[in-house]
RNA sequence: GGGGUAAUAGGGUAGCCUGGUCCAUCCUAGAGCGUUUGGGACGCUUUGACGGCAGUUCGAAUCUGCCUUACCCCA
């Protein structure tokens, strides 16, 4: 029988499996003692590092990594009053050098548009620096008053990759941002985790923005997670902080800029998308641990197995795969439980019939068994690994398409809305938005939503029966 | 934004009203020893807590105030 103090919740109670697997798979420390800050687990931190090295080498192909600072003068950050309005709630001031007031107070920044674009500034100068492309990988901090939930709504966000761009048109920055969703695409699509891109409604873009392009998952549970967006800036910023540059006919002209981000939400993501009721499955693409080697020892065999299993590290290592041999005195299924709860894709068993037959066998993070003779070993692993990472994206993208659903009156918004997300006609009128938030409980997520297809579309708005397009309606996080 | 409830070992609880043998308990974790080992082994020994700061008192986990944090409800 199993204990059930060793057992997870299920992850139909999708908040109390969260908060379980983040200290069972050691991923955070939710007991530092601030609100809304938390500490990384080193094996959390190892996930974190490959999400983000995969991050890296997506944006490397066309931008180059910065660093700025962390403090903002409070003159540089009231300079735009639509941005200042989005954040002034949540911004920490440091007010104190010791116990000398500061002449101007400086803020931890929330994003760091502030910060850059005084810079950019002075660094563009002529039509032959644009395009500019930089990104910067920060903690950001934000006094959220709300519930905050470790990866998911942080008082400092750690790992937030912020990419900003200047461009010498409107329709040059506007391709930039299609450019983004591409990037933001691939790189989720790699993860496995499937996406709802919409242009998110006037009142809910980025203060100082144009629009914004937002990409969402579906938690278990139904709701939306934002883990992205793309921000056309236009040149609101660029007339602020007197961006300007000289093009082909000497003429000063103000820039056109775009920004965008993503943070540790990916993280909260991939968990959530992949994880089951035994823990965290990881896509191998992410997974600081690729294979681990279980030797099973048992009887007089035990020197013969211990000698190929380092023999089978040693050859996996040197291919390139992750691999990890555990060698621990514990007996080997509290190795596959330990395993399995930190979604380590695929586990190779090595025990004294395996020895004998000159193969291993192996497990895979979903329950498919196999074996591989070990002279197959690295192309068989190989393909097994690829063949966990399609596994999983099926299995992923199945789900998600379950979980949205067209509704064509209120009855069916409100029902389909606790359980998922929701497609209505909507014309675009923020009375209509008002009147179908308050009466679903939901809100609208976007409009021009590209991923999923959603046929049964009337055109008409649900709320006042106009013409109308698609719109996205979920709760969300 | 408004209201409520709570905080005891890594986690879950009892004790609090009625201040005083309080060495409390269950699970887990850590240390040590022995027997084990193809899906979470077992036995014995041992470590570990009253959220923080003040106050009342001979004496505070227990009473009072403030702070912090968490959870729930309403807008």
């Amino acid at each position: 029988m199993e204990n059930e103090s060793v057992v997870l919740p299920k992850k139909q109670e999708f908040s109390s499996w969260y908060n379980e697997i983040l200290w069972r798979a050691e991923i955070m420390d939710v007991r530092y003692p601030v609100k809304g800050l938390y500490v990384w687990y080193p094996f959390g931190y190892s996930i974190r590092r490959s999400v983000y090295n995969l991050l890296r080498s997506l944006l490397d192909m066309d931008h180059e990594e910065t660093l700025f600072p962390l403090l903002i003068p409070e003159n540089e950050f009231m300079k735009e009053a639509e941005h200042i309005k989005g954040f002034e709630d949540e911004v920490y001031w440091v007010t104190h050098g010791g116990k000398t007031e500061l002449e101007i107070p400086l803020a931890l920044r929330p994003t760091s548009e502030t910060a850059i674009y005084p810079m950019y500034a002075l660094w563009v100068r002529s039509h032959a620096d644009l395009p500019l492309k930089l990104y910067q990988i920060v903690n950001t901090f934000r006094y959220e008053t709300k519930h905050t939930r470790p990866l998911i709504r942080l008082r400092e966000i750690t790992s937030f990759k912020e990419a900003h761009t200047v461009h010498a048109t409107w329709d040059d920055a506007a391709e930039q941002v299609e450019c983004a969703i591409i990037l933001y695409k691939k790189f989720y699509e790699d993860l496995g985790i499937p996406l709802i891109i919409s242009r998110r409604p006037d009142w809910d873009k980025f203060p100082g923005a144009d629009y914004t392009i937002a990409v969402d998952t579906i938690m278990p549970d139904g709701k939306t997670l934002q883990i992205g967006t793309v921000h056309h800036l236009g040149d609101h910023f660029s007339k602020t902080f007197n961006i300007q540059f000289e093009d082909e006919k000497g003429e000063q002209k103000y820039a056109y800029q775009t920004c965008y981000g993503i943070s540790e939400r990916s993280i909260a993501a991939i968990i959530s998308v992949h994880g089951d009721d035994k823990g965290l499955v990881l896509p191998p693409v992410c997974a600081p641990v690729q294979v681990v080697i279980v030797p099973v020892l048992i009887g007089k065999d035990r020197d013969a197995v211990l000698e190929a299993s380092k023999k089978v590290f040693e050859e996996l290592k040197s291919a390139g795969i992750r691999v990890k041999y555990d060698d621990r005195e514990i007996r080997p299924g509290a190795k596959y439980y330990y395993w399995e709860m930190r979604g380590i894709p695929i586990r190779v068993e090595l025990g004294p019939k395996d020895l004998a037959a000159g193969r291993v066998t192996i497990v895979n993070r979903l329950g498919l068994r196999g074996v591989i003779p070990l002279v197959d070993l690295v192309p068989g692993l190989s393909i097994a690994l690829d063949n966990l990472s399609e596994q999983l994206k099926v299995r992923a993208s199945e789900k998600f398409k379950s979980d949205i659903k067209y509704a064509k009156n209120y009855d069916e918004v409100c029902s389909f809305v606790e359980t998922g997300v929701v497609a209505v006609d909507w014309c675009q009128n923020k009375d209509c938005a008002d009147i179908i938030e308050e009466k679903t409980g939901a809100s609208v997520l976007g409009t021009d939503v590209r991923t999923p297809d959603i046929s049964g579309s009337t055109g008409v708005c649900i709320a006042c029966g106009a013409r109308a397009k698609i719109a996205i309606l979920a709760r969300s996080y």
